[in-house]
DNA sequence: AACTCTTTTCAAAACAATTCACATCCTTAT
DNA sequence: ATAAGGATGTGAATTGTTTTGAAAAGAGTT
């Protein structure tokens, strides 16, 4: 069936298809006894705005992709569900594109992106280098670009990140009060942003606290729970071993927890397990994990309304480099280093 | 900067756009020395096509609406991402639409759909009858639709959904298995589908196996966290109590193992649980947990894959509805009834 | 040279909205 | 009576693509 237009509104009052147009986007130039007439028969005709049409026209599209490695990672989830809450109170949609890691995907859905005027996107940037002059691309283009999770190069744009290596930092500085003075590490992608970053605190603090950090405490790869495990396996299954373990991010902490089970290792009384990001399962495992969370909702918040400012301001702006800062959950996987 | 457009490329090889139209899009028609050039100059220019303009003519969008009551819920974000798999690989995108359980924002969000022009829609209906006429007229305006988790009504159109019924159902006969006598169920929205079918399973395998089920025994009425928690507290602060209980989905169960854990009852020597969905954490805690789960990534490929032929098929076919069943997964949070 | 036939190309008409520049109407002032 | 001015309404252009019917060009046949 045929959907309702202007064109049949303006036909059915015998005026034309302008004035419709003018009424229903309440602009001025139309009577008040018109304009009635006209919201009168659009909802009884049930007329949606076809969007295409007016994008056509308005070059704005009320859409907005969202460029992340992986819905399935909570972190994400609740990221995504945050931006939500604030583009749906101004009648935007989402565009999930789930990247993985891969940059060919990533370009892919870019372009898509770009084929579907959306007005902005927001992105969690694989890192790529061969992507950043695309990214370059879509801001010189008038596509409003926000990063979150992660920054490129010089991409003149706005991003909202958390001071990673400030975190990990924080995390062996609260695990040094406990007395520990060996430790170990999973990491994710060492040549990520977040992953680096976490990485760098992470061995500042072990060299401003004087700790103990052999080669074969530290060990990762990947941000995912099997390589995790994997590697968590292989630290604590040296004879000489740290006394605490840091994990960098949702994933390799539940890897960790996994081999720290598997070897029936008693945290924290044996070990303590310093955890990053925070899932449901944290607050629930046996013991339940000390972490350092995100702030997940601010995070997609600010991203979201960065993006609006930049879509809905007429005037451009400088970019704006949001700074947050991750905080320290207090459970049960952290405790003093046995004597 | 303005967007190249086919008849940037006609003007610079002065030919005509309907030409450059044809060439790109692989009809005949086009010599294949003139396409040559016609494809070395749209790469040159960096040409992507306007989406919005074709859709125009074309009415057809590549863009897939979903509707889900929240993407943080694993279930979803699961099934999701599953569907991402299969419509990236056609192009399409993804449009999300958190809807909670409010139809207002169902409906809301629908007329977005609609007016943005997407070829279909998959879609968790919040089961409000007074939205059962805008899918209705989906479906009469030619939007193909899908239906999974969750079936409304009697609206003619494609559906994925699992046998609740029958999952509970199982969940209640592995139970009697273990010699549970007294049971007792942390129910979710009970009006809703998911929620009134697996309390059906329940009743009536609770019913055929001639087990103990007081009224106190069976509370919920919403499919989170806390209210689940609350109800489980009060279930199993009882003193004449069931041996098992058992949860209706992962945030049920989640409130139910912590009750449990707060309560100090050892699971499963005084009380099994039955959980319902997977989730990360369910392999982590203490005990890990029993669960029936549904095929979340099966799920998501057939409603995708089901709407990817309605709107790919060229004749109109009937609607199928496919049921699929759920499994239990076997860890430890069962045990045999203390004598 | 005139004709057919095939291949290649083009001009113009949609698609549904917005918007600019006019046109019309009515009122009021001169 | 005429002019001015404000309010209200209209026609037509525009947005970038696809698609259709027709035209042009080239090759072969009579």
């Amino acid at each position: 069936m045929k959907r309702v237009n202007i064109k049949d509104i303006a036909k059915e009052l015998g005026t034309s298809i302008a004035t419709v147009s003018r009424a229903l986007n309440g602009k001025e130039g139309v009577s008040d006894e018109l304009r009635k007439k006209i919201f009168e028969k659009a909802k009884e005709l049930g007329y949606i705005a076809n969007g295409l049409a007016r994008g056509m026209k308005t070059s704005k599209t009320f859409t907005v992709g969202v460029l992340i490695s992986d819905i399935r990672n909570p972190y994400f989830s609740e990221v995504i569900s945050s931006m939500e809450r604030v583009l749906y109170a101004k009648n935007y949609n989402l565009m999930i594109c789930n990247v993985g890691e891969n940059p060919e995907r990533e370009k892919k859905y870019i372009n898509l992106l770009v084929s579907k005027n959306v007005d902005g996107i927001i992105a969690a940037p694989t890192g790529d280098e061969k992507n950043l002059p695309l990214y370059k691309k879509l801001v010189r283009h008038g596509i409003k670009v926000v990063l979150f999770d992660r920054i490129i190069g010089d991409l003149q744009t706005d991003s909202v990140i958390v001071d990673n290596e400030a975190a990990t930092y924080e995390a062996v500085k609260y695990l040094n009060r406990f007395g520990h003075r060996r430790i170990g590490a999973i990491y994710g992608i060492e040549k990520s942003y977040t992953g680096s970053e976490r990485l760098k605190g992470f061995f500042e603090a072990v060299k401003d606290f004087k700790m103990e950090c052999k080669d074969e405490w530290v060990k990762g790869g990947e941000f995912n729970e099997e390589k995790s495990y994997k590697c968590a396996l292989e630290i604590l299954s040296q004879k000489y071993r740290p006394t605490a373990i840091i994990a960098m991010n949702n994933f390799t902490t539940l890897g960790v927890m996994r081999a720290v089970k598997e070897l029936k290792i008693n945290v924290p009384d044996e070990l303590s397990v310093m955890g990053f990001d925070d899932a449901e399962w944290m607050k629930v495992c046996s013991p339940t994990v000390t972490t350092m969370v995100q702030p997940t909702d601010v995070i997609g918040m600010t991203a979201a309304t960065l993006l609006l400012d930049a879509v809905e301001g007429e005037l451009v702006r400088k970019p704006q480099k949001v700074v947050l800062k991750a905080s320290l959950i207090k459970r049960n996987s952290v405790g003093f280093v046995e004597k």
